[in-house]
This record gives structure tokens, C-alpha cells and sequence, in this order.
DNA sequence: TGTACATCAGTGAACGCGCGTTCACTGATGTAC
DNA sequence: TGTACATCAGTGAACGCGCGTTCACTGATGTAC
């Protein structure tokens, strides 16, 4: 299949553009199949409309890319929670709309979410502070949030960093269950997410 | 590298020996991996000691090697639990000793874990009931462990299908995250098991 | 007891595939003079 | 204003790899006579 088919070569100056297009390709190539795997060099060739090596302009290997799709998921995360937040409505409605957020990007974006903390930690690359900041962002904030109900005095809790973890973990369970058992009979999300909220901030 | 060093041809009429040689080293592969992509014809033979053509008389395909190898990790899953289960005693230490077998098996075989709730459910081909019933085993009888604490009065719980489903998923997400997050500060498993019971279960 | 032979438990070479990556190149585009 | 040319944005062919699978085969082993 020849490229210029469906894609005209970008002007001069313009080549950067192709990097915005291969990783949406990626990101694409991803929540379509539901693995990192389906994001080949050709299969994102592919799809942009262009020759495999024109990739090499812009990433310097398949894992770079893989990289910035999930720098990338990471980034969308932590923007649907923040955009979530209430801070300064009642304590527990903030919890519980972040959760909502939680489910809601997981739900809609399964494979990125997946991907998120699917990953196994590398142990020989160090990453960088600003990426383990991007990661624990979210928490950090979820964490705040259930001290806030504490403060208020309607979580009973002597330890939000405790509830934060296990609200997390239930949260994540869920949203990795979920989508990949269809068959079971799953209880609504809202009574789940009452259950969870209620018990793990151990709410009055 | 030639097969005959590693392994002895196997005598007449024992030729089915080598279908548990296969499974074994295909298991191996999956936990020393981490991944069921590791699980290789190449590799299993191998790993055994034959060649790769050789797993045809007992496997038709990779898929059945993946198949069979899923089934045996169920097995060992149900296994586990209800070795761990007391019903006879006290509720609450029951349900415990659920708990703490699931994340022991979920610690001690992460892999083998991770498989049995990551794939996608096969829409086009149908599992056997016989299938479905060993996958919901484990989670049928957490059910009526839970059942059993709210029948003795100690639960205030009034749905055991949504605590046991919400215990389920919480301890889902932690036996997930846990080996995969190693530098994140979890809190110990015994607070985070307490927290998850009695907050979800609902205990008085 | 000896031997021909069917069967069993495998082997080794080959197929076509998609992959990441390298390499030498091409042709349009903008710029210096 | 015209043109030579450097540069940019790519291309196409090729590499070696491991894979699942097929095929024709081999040689030891047990058994029928």
C-alpha cells in the first residue's frame, strides 16, 4: 500500500506534526486491541499512512513510543481526576466524585487505564522524579481527599493514607474486573461505589 | 541443540507422560515470565527437552497449551482457598482465612494469578459449564462465608453477594498492584486485610 | 526361541508470516546569490 | 527575477529473528507367529 494514499507529506518545517500522529496512532492501536502489543512500528505505519522507518525521524525505538502513550494516558488520568475534584464542596462529595472519575476514565478508556499500572516496574531504567510525580499524583490527591473527611469528622479513620490505599486498590479491582468478566452478574456501580466509600473511609 | 541430551525417549505406551512435561514447563514459563506470550511452542520444547513438532501429538494448537495451563492454575486457585477454609469455625476467622489464602496464592504464583481474571472473556467461543463453574467456585463460596457472618449476627450487611463482590475486587486490586507497584509504601497486608473485612463485610 | 513387522515416540527441514531495525536513496521545497 | 543547491520529509528493499504449523521421515520397542 503505497503512503501518499492517504496522507500528504507535511511542508517543510512541518515534519513534527508526524510525531502528534504516530502516537495517536498508538494510543489508537491500543484501546482498539486492548494490548501494547498491537503497537508495532508497521501496524502504526499503517495506520498514519506512512513507510515503517519514517517513525525513526521521531522515536528512536518501538519502546519510545510505547513510552509516551503511556506518559500520555498518564497525563489524561490525572487531568479527568483533577477536572473531577471538588475541593471545596463537602468532603465527601469530593471523595466520591473522584471516584466517579476513576471509574468513569477506566471505563472509557479501559486499555490505557489498564496500562497505567499494568506495567511491571522497571527495575534497570530509573525513571525520572517528574515521571514518579505523574504517577503518584493522583493518589496524592485521593489521599488529601479522604483527610479532608476526616477533618470534617464524618470519616472515623485514624489513618487516610491507610483508606486512600485500600479505596485505591478496591477502586482498581473493580475497574480491571469489570470490563474483563461481562459474564458476572455485577452489582450497580453506584451501591459498589457506596459500599466502597463508606466502608474503606469508614464514613459515619 | 539436540533433544536426546536433555530427556530420554519415552517408553511404549508411556508417550502421555510428555503432555505433563509440556504443562509443566509451560507453567514454569508463565511464572518465570510473567507473561502467557512467553509460552512458546519454541520455548516449552526447549524446555523439555524435544522438538517443537513433538507437542503436536498431545496439543493441537498453542492456544490448547494456554488453555490447559489456565485450567491448572484454577484448579490449584480453588484448591488453595478451600484448603484455607474453616467453616466449621468462627465466621469472621473463616472469611479471614479466605482472604489471606487468596493474597498468599495471588503472592506466591503472581502470574499464575494474574491470569485467571486478566483475559478478556472469548465471546466466540462458549466455555463448557463445567468451565464456569470451577471460575466461579472460589468466588461462590466467599459468598457464604460472608453469608455465614451475617447469619451469626456479626455482619450488619444485608446483600452477601454485594460485600462478597466488593471484598473480592478489593483484594483483586491489591494482589494486582502490589507485586507490580513495588516502590509504593504499602501498608502492611494484616491492616489492609482488617480494613478491607470488616469495612466491606460490614462487621460490627 | 527367533524373527518379521506394526506401532509408537518422536525428529529435522521447511513454509510463510510479521516483526524491529538499517541502509542507501529520492524528490519536493525553500533559500542564497 | 531566475536558478543552483542544501535540506527536509520521507521511501523501498533488505537483514535476521522467532514464531506456529506441516510434512515426510526414523529408529527403537514390543508383539504375533
Amino acid at each position: 500500500m503505497s503512503a501518499s494514499a492517504n496522507r500528504e507529506r507535511n511542508r517543510r518545517g512541518e515534519g513534527a506534526k508526524l510525531r502528534a500522529d504516530i502516537l495517536a496512532a498508538a494510543t489508537d492501536l491500543l484501546e482498539r486491541s486492548g494490548s501494547e502489543q498491537a503497537i508495532t512500528l508497521r501496524a502504526v505505519a499503517r495506520e498514519v499512512g506512512i513507510s515503517a522507518p519514517s517513525i525513526y525521524a521521531h522515536f528512536p525505538t518501538r519502546a519510545a513510543i510505547v513510552d509516551a502513550v503511556l506518559a500520555g494516558a498518564f497525563a489524561d488520568f490525572n487531568a479527568s481526576l483533577a477536572q473531577a475534584s471538588r475541593a471545596d464542596a463537602e468532603p465527601v462529595a469530593d471523595l466520591r466524585a473522584r471516584c466517579v472519575a476513576y471509574l468513569r476514565f477506566a471505563a472509557e478508556r479501559p486499555a490505557r487505564y489498564r496500562v497505567l499500572f499494568d506495567r511491571r516496574d522497571r527495575v534497570l531504567e530509573r525513571p525520572s522524579d517528574q515521571a514518579v510525580a505523574t504517577r503518584v499524583e493522583a493518589f496524592t490527591t485521593l489521599v488529601a481527599s479522604v483527610q479532608r473527611c476526616i477533618d470534617a469528622g464524618v470519616s472515623t479513620s485514624a489513618d487516610a493514607f491507610g483508606a486512600a490505599t485500600a479505596i485505591w486498590v478496591a477502586l482498581h479491582g473493580y475497574a480491571t474486573l469489570r470490563p474483563a468478566l461481562t459474564a458476572f452478574p455485577w452489582p450497580d456501580q453506584d451501591a459498589m461505589l457506596d459500599r466502597i466509600i463508606t466502608g474503606l473511609a469508614a464514613l459515619r
